[in-house]
DNA sequence: CTGCATCCTGGGCGATACTG
DNA sequence: CAGTATCGCCCAGGATGCAG
């Protein structure tokens, strides 16, 4: 069956804070959730713990995995475990989380691209 | 002139805290930046103050200069001060905010494009 | 109409120290 | 090696009220 199409007063504007492009942003406005993802992809999408912070200057391990976590949650991320001494663990990508990774290197990128503009943010700020 | 390679040691890596998508969404991380931009961008350019915000559900008088005042800080945005009674104002994209609609519009499609995708996260995060 | 100042709360994130 | 627990700071951002 089809739906019906949603009356105007239940319609999203193309400006709301629910909106299409706040929701992905919302989901990358984590510190370090889009460079987690990046380097998981750059890594053909899996990653052990220690080798992923050490790919991550300044990612501490709490933040690790913390945004682990939450990507998990998501449905980004699965951890598994190899039972052995001492612990070995990895974290892969989903095929859910593999889709979100186009978006991002979609603005990864554009910002290589253009980070002239980028850099005349910075100049701008500090001329005024 | 032309400038010598960065070396090694100074050339960022892809996933660094300032790699170019981080950047770019620490540009887009304020919770009415986007929506704004977007907005003026959908009004050809420019609006006024009392119209902008009326566009945008939820934004407060106060956010919603603060906001302007960081994107013209950044250069963005201009504002206009019509001398007249009641004052009247107008805030335009300049050509430098135009360009990072550029990037903002491709999230925008492919948030529309994906927003099955999108639904799934919040599943997800229900379902655990 | 447009805009600033003030107060206050939540939560993101960092530092540190501890377990298996 | 992998992960957790606790504490504390900072600041984005909402509410409210005043001013030109």
């Amino acid at each position: 069956m089809t739906l019906a199409p949603l009356p105007d007063q239940y319609r999203q504007p193309p400006f709301t804070e629910d909106c299409a492009p706040r929701r992905l942003l919302r989901l990358f406005s984590g510190k370090w959730t889009t460079m987690i993802l990046h380097t998981l992809h750059l890594r053909g999408g899996a990653s052990r713990p220690g080798q992923l912070q050490r790919s991550i200057p300044g990612l501490s391990k709490k933040m690790m995995t913390q945004t682990l976590r939450e990507l998990e949650h998501l449905g980004l991320v699965e951890r598994e475990v190899m039972e052995v001494m001492p612990p070995a663990v990895e974290y892969r990508l989903t095929s859910l989380g593999q889709a979100f990774v186009e978006p991002l290197e979609m603005l990864y990128r554009w910002g290589a691209e253009h980070a002239a503009l980028l850099d005349r943010l910075d100049q701008n700020a500090a001329a005024s």
